[in-house]
RNA sequence: CGGGGUGUGGCGCAGUUGGUAGCGUGCCUGGUUUGGGACCAGGAGGCCGGGGGUUCGAGUCCCCCCACCCCGACCA
């Protein structure tokens, strides 16, 4: 394949477009790749489809290489399906919802495990029929209250969406591995740097999840890793290693005068001022409080109820850590009005004993898993300026159970080895988890088993964004002088660029080379732009990303071409005679 | 949904106390150029985001919408 420059759809813009942030939208943008048709919403150029193509098609081989079978559902979907999952309401406002003439009610899909479970109930009724793995590679919408950032967050997007349908746990285990490990050939023929780690299974139901994150500061999810051995997690789905408590005496609880201390940091400065001292005998610290933080639960059906969450006083609330944990349900500031509603509650000195759904407010109370039982706090007495000290938990006071609420820190403990962990940004790349049976058993799919039974199946869904993973590779492979598209994906493998005029020995040589290399195998980007100065060609290889770039010009009178290496900048001349034959090599070599 | 910002030829921007719109780039024509976004000359291209108001007169002032970007909230 040749695709010339003096007719391809194409135009590059000098200048970044004033509407993008991120690097990758800059440059999709900048070198003609993709361009802005609604909000969230791209369409893809010439080039940029080959290359959103070619990451289809590597998707496509790691998916058949372990016997899934493709397939493809309609965007728009009916009601029913996600009436009896509860999706229609769980899925809220991010569903695109729409009616047809008569007013019955549709849905474009943002994922398809209901019509998945449907057509292998549709089909499959014996167990002898399993395993068997789908997926189909499919335009999703969802609607996004922000897209961002181009490509990586849109409101309709490209995404291979796998489900694995088994007989029992082992055979779903297996499957889930196979999925796993055809995402890691993927991304790593995709050359993307990722991590996987641990992740919460949020509004799919289901147990084991982990998801592929590509490392990136424009990323939207922080995960956290171990500095020693191979712990990952999203924060969200992080396990805080509990420490147990000092064995020490405390004295009994006190309460104490606290005048003007509506904060951790009043409380703790004042505290000091006083021959109070912690159950250990040092000075008290913000770590030594027990902050009490009250928020508003939504729940899917419209209803919602306030909730108390107890966590160390020297960490904040995790807002995202707390309602991934009490997904589908959302989670609101408890505003003043809000407050109202309580006269038991105390702004500022909220305390457990009124906290639970026993006590004076009768709000359930959760506490963060970093207080454990015996642990001695500083917290409120529910009275305005007052604080109880040596208040054990267990002892003094107790909950209605407890939940990861509190922030996750760099330096926080591995839960695995207690070493120090780091946090990083990713974007969510790929997805796996297991399902179970929630969709099989609100979708009535059963199969009979080797003994004549109904059995319920058990499922596995694996998703990867491939616009996003478009996105992904020019976000971490370009630099200032534009893309750097990997060898595997690339729109083409060089991009030779003719220097001379229409019809001179440089045109005619540079014609020539196209031709070989088209005949060995290798795809060409020929700039055969008649009247366009070098340096805007050289400028638009640069941008535009190609692998190998080959310039055909004024080396040709010592009878040599020169060849780059996009992405290192090395060059080499070469000559004329072997050109065709030593580009050919590299491209095939894959460097 | 809250906070901040921006809307002016394809793209990037300027536009003063209100006087009927300009620069760069890109595009077209002709010519000179050809190894790092060349030069000269001549062109085409604008409902100044939309609506209402004030005014003799509004890109500019006032009000209301809308869109986009960023932060937060939200997020297979």
């Amino acid at each position: 394949m040749i695709h010339r420059l003096s007719h391809l759809f194409l135009r590059t813009l000098r200048d970044d477009p004033a509407d993008a942030e991120v690097p990758s939208h800059k440059l999709l943008v900048r070198a003609g790749y993709i361009r802005r048709a609604a909000p969230g919403g791209y369409t893809w150029l010439p080039l940029g489809w080959e290359i959103h193509r070619k990451v289809e098609n590597i998707v496509r081989e790691e998916m058949n290489a372990i016997g899934a079978q493709e397939v493809h559902f309609p965007a728009l979907l009916p009601r029913e399906p996600y009436e009896a999952t509860n999706r229609w309401t769980e899925y809220g406002p991010t569903l695109f919802r729409l009616q047809d003439r008569r007013g019955v009610d549709y849905l474009l899909g943002p994922t398809h495990e209901e019509m998945f479970t449907l057509l292998v109930k549709d089909l499959y009724s014996s167990y002898k029929d399993l395993p068997v793995s789908l997926y189909q590679i499919q335009t999703k919408y969802r609607d996004e209250a922000r897209p961002r950032a181009g490509l990586l967050r849109g409101r309709e997007f490209t995404m291979k969406d796998s489900y694995s349908f088994d007989n029992d746990e082992a055979g779903l285990a297996a499957s889930y591995q196979a999925h796993r490990d055809a995402y890691i050939r993927i991304f790593d023929r995709l050359k993307i740097p990722y991590v996987v780690v641990s992740a919460m299974s949020g509004a799919m139901g289901g147990s084991q999840s982990e998801e592929f994150l590509a490392e990136c500061e424009v990323g939207e999810d922080t995960f956290v890793r171990c500095t020693s051995c191979d712990y990952a997690a999203n924060t969200e789905a992080v396990q805080v290693r509990v420490t147990a408590v000092a064995n020490v005496d405390v004295p009994p609880a006190l309460v104490v005068d606290t005048p003007q201390t509506p904060t951790i940091d009043s409380l703790v400065a004042l505290l000091n001022t006083t021959s109070h001292r912690s159950p250990t005998g040092a000075a008290f610290a913000a770590g030594d409080t027990l902050k009490n933080v009250i928020v508003m639960v939504k729940h899917p059906d419209g209803t919602s109820e306030p909730l108390a969450v107890g966590v160390p006083g020297d960490r904040e609330v995790d807002m995202k850590r707390l309602e991934a944990q009490l997904s589908p349900s959302e989670v609101e500031p408890f505003d003043d009005a809000a407050f109202a509603k309580f006269p038991a509650l105390v702004k500022g000195y909220i305390g457990p004993d009124a906290l639970g759904t026993t006590r004076a407010s009768g709000i359930r109370y959760l506490l963060d898993t970093r207080v454990v039982e015996g642990s001695s706090w500083v917290t409120g007495a529910n009275a305005k300026d007052q604080h109880i000290i040596n208040f054990v938990y267990g002892r003094d006071f107790a909950c209605d159970g407890s939940i990861e609420a509190a922030e996750v820190r760099a330096g926080d403990a591995c839960p695995h080895c207690a070493s120090p962990m780091s946090i990083d940004r990713g974007i969510e790349i790929g997805h796996v988890f297991q399902l179970g049976r929630k969709y099989a058993e609100a979708l009535d799919l059963k199969v009979l088993d080797h003994n004549g039974k109904q059995s319920v199946v058990t499922m596995g869904s694996y998703g990867i964004g491939v616009s996003r993973a478009v996105a992904v590779v020019a976000e971490t492979c370009h630099d200032e002088l534009g893309l750097c598209w990997p060898r595997a994906i690339a729109p083409a493998d060089v991009h030779v660029v003719i220097t001379g005029k229409a019809g001179d020995d440089i045109s005619v040589a540079g014609e020539k080379l196209a031709q070989e290399l088209h005949r060995a195998g290798v795809t060409v980007l020929l700039d055969d732009r008649i009247g366009v100065s070098p340096g805007v060609k050289f400028k638009d290889a640069e941008l535009l990303g190609m692998p190998t770039i080959v310039v055909v010009g004024k080396g040709l009178l010592e009878g040599v071409v020169e060849v780059r290496d996009r992405a290192t900048g090395e060059r080499s001349n070469v000559a004329v005679g072997d050109a065709a034959q030593h580009i050919a090599h590299i491209c095939k070599s894959g460097s």
